[in-house]
DNA sequence: GTGAAAGCGCTAACAT
DNA sequence: ATGTTAGCGCTTTCAC
């Protein structure tokens, strides 16, 4: 055994000797070993120096850091996780392509991963059955979690990463039953869509309708069950209900659907911004409806558009940075401890503006 | 030797049995060896199976495929760029943060990335200065290179880069001489800029100006400079020139300097959307002006908001996808051949609306 | 075409 | 507190 020992080491010297006689093909990289050389330690006492934890007299780190310094080494990330197993990767799959909401999403969620020292792999899933295969991919880097936004997940992905034991937080949609995942985290949609049916009520109006974004997605189902229940509660009935798909055209063809009713509505709450402001202009300029004299109309998620003084729409603010951030931490909780799933909804803000009374 | 290598190899079947004994603690891979075993060859061939060049016989890949298959496993993307020196992470640093140009940026340079089988590490600086510690960062996960969009790196970084052979391509942002880059793709902004002039230059306007970004930035230069060339060509000068940081507020602030001059403008381009939208909300409530009757307003970056009915605001596109698309190819031919420093202008595409002429 | 053996750069259990 | 040693899961010469 010892014999074999010296021969690997004899080996390994010769080998490092040619490499740094010949320039070699493979990209260099500063090593452990090298800053061990340099300071006269071991690659252990080189590796204790960049790990948190570990009993390393001040002396020696200090020596250490000195000569890592001098060479310019990092630890290679790569290297470390094959062996703690953990990669320090976070992946991010959001699906809603084109929304900005979901764009800011991405940043905010990218910011407070890459503040806790982790690094995040962002997929963006441009059709809806692509999540599957990105998930699968992700879990091939090895990522320590991943944070899902507003997607379905196969039962068959959800297991295997159950069987990986990597978790998975579901963003701005909860987990359907059955689905098993680590937890969720979503804005108050029930409380926040309440918010703007007892604004409506408040200030008069008497016909208020609905713009579903997608149907079956929950943050649509969600904002519908609030806004009914809030109207509910004041005594107020929805007039009238469309689809929109979350997108500028649809809230076109729903808000044209709705106004060109004999009865109709004197207010509409849109799902989100982008069918909100297609409503507005709509009204406007199809129906010639002043805003709010003659209807009412409000959004949701804040978008930078809607606040723009051409519109000034009346809408609800999500808190992004708030969810991103407990989204992260409900991942380290999970990495670290076992961990019950857990499910968190935030509150909203409702930002009254000018197409509300 | 060779009673080592039995002795080694004994040692691993008895830990390989204790592993499967004992419920482990650390998270449980399907690795190459089970699946070697299952289909009853090496671990070498297993390996040659997902490794798109590699010489194996198609009956026994079927084989081994089929095993995997059962198994569930994929090959583990850490362990093998430890020896490819090959991770697969291409680095994204964005530095512009709410600004929606660059969050459109982030999901075409992911997209872009991911389709050809990496992985993006998205990492957002939230201050200007954080951009360096960030590519450091990048770099210890051994990313096989680095976009960045419109930020300021130090020499040291880019020599750091350079040592380690990682490529770094510039996005919207001319790399500045002696800065030592793989390479830069952008908008070819002088070019869009003159198309802006002509345009207020045929539509009859006189007294064109121009409201900058942030001074410095090579796109701000650059409108500026293809703005005032295009001018000329048209007999035409710069009226007057305002600063507006980027943002709706310092668009506002520059607008209202501009407007309440006595020989005001009669034709503003300003270096972005976000500040085109803010001159216009400022003509129209704060001066009265009609546009584009008393007033031509122009944009750059066509932004969601921009093509909202109430401003229908004349910008240029950037056709962001062909720029992600060119950034990524650039880097790939960067990592396979030896590649000399490249420098790419995206054409951009005049969208003429409502607010010019 | 296939297997054996030697690492990629690092960490961690163990011994000192 | 520090060094020695044995891998983490994979790829890759090198024999056969």
């Amino acid at each position: 055994m010892h014999t074999c020992a010296t021969l690997a080491s004899l080996h390994y010297a010769v080998k490092l000797a040619i490499d740094e006689m010949m320039d070699e093909e493979r990209r260099r990289w500063i090593t452990s070993l090298e800053v061990a050389r340099l300071a006269g330690v071991s690659r252990s006492a080189v590796s204790r120096c960049f790990t948190p934890g570990a009993s390393i007299a001040e002396r020696t780190k200090q020596r250490v850091l000195n000569a890592a310094d001098q060479l310019g080494y990092r630890p290679n990330a790569i290297a470390r996780s094959l062996n703690t197993q953990r990669s320090g990767l976070v992946g991010v799959v959001v699906a809603d392509v084109g929304n900005p909401f979901y764009a800011r999403l991405i940043e905010a969620l990218a910011i407070e991963i890459q503040e806790r020292g982790r690094a995040p792999v962002v997929f963006v899933a441009k059709e809806a059955g692509a999540t599957d295969a990105l998930l699968r991919e992700l879990l091939s880097f090895q990522v320590d979690g991943v944070l899902v936004a507003s997607a379905t997940l196969s039962l068959r992905v959800t297991q295997l990463y159950r069987s990986a034991e990597t978790p998975i937080i579901l963003l701005d949609r909860m987990a359907s039953d059955g689905e098993v995942v680590t937890g969720d985290v979503s804005a108050d949609n029930v409380a926040a869509a309440a918010m703007i049916a007892e604004l409506f009520a408040t200030t008069g109006c008497l016909r208020p309708a609905f713009v579903a974004g997608l149907e079956n997605t929950s943050t649509s189902l969600e904002r519908a069950a609030g806004f009914v229940a809030g109207l509910d509660r004041h005594g107020l009935k929805l007039a009238a209900r469309d689809v929109g798909a979350y997108t500028y055209l649809g809230g076109q063809a729903a808000a044209r659907r709705l106004l060109g009713k004999r009865d109709r509505p004197d207010a509409i709450f849109c799902a989100n911004d982008e069918m909100a402001l297609a409503a507005v202009d709509v009204a406007r300029s199809e129906f010639g409806l002043r805003i709010p004299g003659e209807l009412c109309v409000a959004g949701f998620d804040n978008t930078v558009s809607s606040a723009l003084a051409a519109y000034s729409l009346t809408t609800v603010d999500q808190d992004i940075e708030r969810m991103a951030g407990e989204a992260v931490s409900m991942l380290e909780a999970s990495l670290s401890t076992s961990f019950a799933a857990e499910r968190l909804r935030i509150p909203c803000r409702l930002i009254r503006r000018a197409t509300t009374r």
